[in-house]
DNA sequence: TTTAAGTTAGTAAACACTAACTTAAAAGAT
DNA sequence: ATCTTTTAAGTTAGTGTTTACTAACTTAAA
């Protein structure tokens, strides 16, 4: 068997935990299910990780892959002109791209249960929510929109996607994510763009 | 012990599997704690119920709860103005009288196993929108918002809404959920309303 | 007396995990 | 470069508990 240091095989059994809850869901999460899937038996597992809990805080951690991502396209739009419309796009963008991941971020059930998970996911999604509430001041303050709570219109996009990512999901991955979310967000963008306009009759 | 009737018994045994769900998550609902908590023994649950899964199935029909009170509620305000407004107040104010129902609404994952279970969640959901975006013609019609998409605007204020509640879920039921979301839903009101009055100029 | 709901006493399988042993690979010695 | 020792990763062989569920028996209610 080749053995992998365990920084590499940490990595190789979260990303086989990823893969079982996306295609079998979160009850599929077995030690056994993953052991397998990894190609080593059960006990090895535990050399690499203390307790399922731990695995599972593990895979909450992959959540962090998308933050970067996120601050990095934040970077990358600065000073553009349409950063709503933008991040929308970016958010479809690579959910199509990492289909795997939208079963952890869009699972808030799956952490429920454990002494440290539920505290963990609250910590996680209010960061993020702070960083789309900073773009969309950033996109106040250069006049992109106006006249409308940041935060407030924070819930309405994170809802929007969320809503449209799940209706994806359901569909078994069924179509282009990036094409049908974009289509049904120039509702949503017509709604904000066009506010800040009447505004200045 | 206490004998029902199997029509009162199994009701008896739903309300307990939403309450377990509840409190405690999925995970939590197994048959020997669902036993426990209506106060027979295991083999006592397969008298009213074939396995499991008929169990969740009928958990499932506790969404039409939630469908029949919109229905009620989209007949009782026919005529009225601010329809939008009205159906936004009343999801609210129904899920923070039934907390438990979100519980189920709100947990897809839930249902993501078994033979028929995903089929029967599409269905509900599938259908739901289309009430939501019924209701949303109508007010179209009767130029409560003007120059969008119905079923668009259905996905925002779903996709809103959805937020909202699970934030007020990841919170403890901390707070009022009708307060913060009333006040968070002025914005996308404002944004709905405000875009038929642009465009009217 | 009959029926149907409830019980006792299991069943097979699965689950998360441990202890002791094995061995591949890295580190150290020559 | 080669050999030896050490380390850490992997294995076999379990453990105790829980899970969904069944068969046969009991009993409340019709």
């Amino acid at each position: 068997m080749a053995r992998l240091k365990t920084e590499d095989r940490r990595k190789n059994i979260i990303d086989e935990a990823v893969k079982i809850i996306h295609k079998q869901g979160f009850e599929a999460l077995t030690i056994r299910e993953l052991a397998y899937r990894v190609n080593v038996t059960e006990p090895a597992i535990y050399r690499h990780f203390e307790n399922k809990e731990d695995i599972i805080l593990s895979i909450m951690d992959r959540m962090n892959e998308f933050d970067e991502e996120l601050n990095r396209h934040i970077e990358s739009v600065k000073g553009k002109e349409r950063k709503i419309a933008e991040l929308i796009n970016f958010h479809f963008l690579f959910f199509e791209k990492n289909p795997e991941i939208t079963s952890i971020i869009f699972s808030e059930d799956i952490f429920r249960n454990g002494k440290s998970l539920p505290d963990k996911l609250l910590s996680i999604l209010t960061h993020r929510r702070g960083i789309i509430c900073k773009v969309l001041e950033d996109a106040k303050r250069s006049r992109e929109y106006q006249g409308l709570s940041s935060c407030n219109l924070a819930t309405i996009i994170l809802g929007f996607i969320r809503l449209v990512v799940l209706r994806w999901r359901l569909s078994g991955f069924a179509y282009s994510l990036v094409e049908s979310g974009n289509s049904e967000s120039k509702t949503l963008l017509k709604l904000i763009y066009n506010y800040g306009k009447q505004l200045k009759i």
